[in-house]
DNA sequence: TGGGGGGCTGCACACGTGTGCAAAGGAGGG
DNA sequence: CCCTCCTTTGCACACGTGTGCAGCCCCCCA
């Protein structure tokens, strides 16, 4: 398949042209200390002038040494990630590293493929940045020996490095914010209820709670999937509990845009009747109606914090590392304060008991 | 910098235990039929027993040929690219070519480093899914020599070839939709001025008002710039013309969503008020208040055929390929019959020239 | 003037894989 | 039985770059 790659000029095609040794020309271009200032000077002229290009592949080969860190996405589709994506590039490129794209669309067979590629191409490195890395990806990417930087997915093992956005801290900020405005009765919608970001969110939240001297009422905590349908399904459900929240916090910002639908097809108000928190501060989050107040990750921060990391990684340090990164609030105009309590008695212990 | 990649198995290795030549061991991995088939047989099993994984670079070295396509966007930012993306890695995959990822976010240095690493691992096409490529970034990578494929970004030149939504049929999709509702006073707001999808679209507006016999009036076409601010303003100004439309034509759904958030601010109501239709059909649209009606691009499909494109030119055909899918209307919640005109006389010529 | 040392250069080999060509061995036909 | 041809294997070189080591030349010092 497929026809070669234009011949190029190499470094033997210099030394030809400037009357000297493939070495000579390979250490003048490397700049290194060897070689007679005047004679490197020129052969970088000349190098310049025939438009040489080094070859990756070759020097791989000569050096052990490839360059190369693969960066395994199961979905570009997800809005989260493009930032994080940009941090890690910025970093590689500064760096002199180049990025090898790996996704897999959680499909078993293409993560296979995928980390065979990556294993063929002799990555040094790996930075998956996923929020569901399949169970049987993981080990797979392990053997090949090589650090491996997980972003927003903490786990244990002995090649595994993480960076990640305080979940817990993040949800600390949205509650604080509701409770602020003085709202007693809070939902949460959830992810994904094994991910490990929706426990922590999760936690977050019932610690603020406690912390005000509220007990929740475990109605208010309803299952969502991270996508707009769960939003729309959880805060249906919220709706119809007995004790209705004036507040939901979302897992994140697809499941408060769902719950933002379902609010309106309710035909309560946000923020007068209903005030909603999300979580990532994607860009949309700002053209809502009415615009997210949201927990933003540092999404870009956490790009460059992870391949840093694993530069550092590749620099010789072994020891599993696990960075966390604060979170901050970004208000925007989908929070108030809770509508009027209506003088309305509320329900007594017996009317509760009925039907 | 770096340590060096983990010492791995190579053929050698492998020709060592199974008592041959490196030559036979190659031949038998490859496929040869210059092998024995038991011989052969008992050398991939040996080969998988010992955990052997070819190595990419030697092979390019090798053979001349690397396997690597480049895939150059300006930002992954852009929710429109991650269809693309998929359908473009998908197809890379089942053929066996890496990609390899170039994002420049148009700072012209990056672009420039971005190139470099192209030309440096020899990559054998560049596929480039950005809306905006800098002017410089093309005269570079045209300097490779390797075909390009070009997404939503037609222009003319040696290696230079492309695929794209037709926008011109989209858009008279959209007006089409809109005119069948009834619309007579149909506004459209633009993308950036420049760009060739933006006049094609606009084209394909002016040819659907031509058709049903509507003289547009000048007031009805504004500027926008492709991101939600374009639409609000876009939308504003809408509003103030002498004639205001009672539908307007979004050159994306970015745009669209601006001009959701101008129409609410101003009072209006969508659909009933205003009919408003988007393109692009991004994630979002399904989740706008209303639901947005927009035209979709075939994304996945561009990504696919973008890349089997390419792939054909790599197999020989030289000829340059410009590709033109088809666009759908995509059917939600933003458009509606126009509101009944109000019986009051519109204004007569006079009353017009008054201040 | 001889010896030593430093600066610079080239030789030769390595990296891992692929492949043209020669050669060995076996089978089959005359 | 010999010749031919086919199958199978290995040798040797190539790809482009990097680098240890030897060697050259020149300068400086004794």
């Amino acid at each position: 398949m497929g026809r070669r790659v234009p011949r190029r000029i190499s470094i033997k095609d210099i030394a030809r042209r400037a009357g000297v040794s493939h070495s000579t020309v390979s250490r003048a271009l490397r700049g290194s200390p060897l070689v007679n200032p005047q004679t490197a000077e020129r052969i970088r002229r000349l190098a310049a002038r025939m438009g040489y290009v080094p070859n990756a592949a070759a020097r791989s080969l000569a050096t052990a040494r490839t360059g190369i860190v693969g960066l395994v996405i199961t979905t570009l589709a997800d809005p989260f990630l493009a930032e994080i994506v940009r941090g890690v590039e910025e970093v590689a490129l500064e760096s002199g590293y180049r990025l090898f794209l790996a996704t897999s669309n959680a499909d078993p067979d293409r993560e296979l493929a995928a980390v065979r590629a990556l294993a063929e191409s002799r990555v040094e490195g790996v930075i998956v940045a996923s929020s569901r890395v399949g169970e049987l990806y993981l080990p797979h990417l392990e053997a090949l020996g090589v650090p491996i930087v997980l972003i927003n997915n903490q786990r244990e093992g002995p090649f595994l490095h993480s960076v990640a956005a305080d979940s817990r801290q993040g949800a600390h900020l949205a509650m604080a914010h509701l409770l602020a405005l003085g709202h007693t009765r809070i939902g949460y919608i959830t992810g994904p209820p094994a991910a490990r970001s929706n426990r922590e969110r999760l936690a977050g939240y019932r610690e603020m709670l406690a912390a005000a001297g509220i007990d929740p009422d475990p109605e208010w905590i309803v299952e969502g999937n991270g996508r707009p349908e769960g939003g729309e399904w959880g805060l249906q459900r919220l709706l119809a509990s007995s004790r209705r929240p004036t507040a939901v916090f979302c897992y994140n910002d697809m499941t408060a845009i769902g719950a933002l639908k379902a609010a309106r097809a309710a035909g309560l108000r946000v923020p007068e009747d209903l005030s909603v928190v999300g979580f990532d501060d994607i860009l949309f989050a700002a053209y809502t109606e009415p615009p997210l107040t949201t927990v933003a990750q540092p999404k870009y921060e956490m790009g460059r914090t992870a391949m840093g990391l694993l530069l550092r990684l590749l620099e010789g340090e072994q020891a599993p590392v696990h960075l966390r990164l604060p979170c901050r609030l970004v208000e925007r105009a989908s929070c108030a304060p809770p509508p009027q309590e209506r003088p309305v008695r509320s329900l007594s212990f017996d009317e509760r008991r009925l039907p």
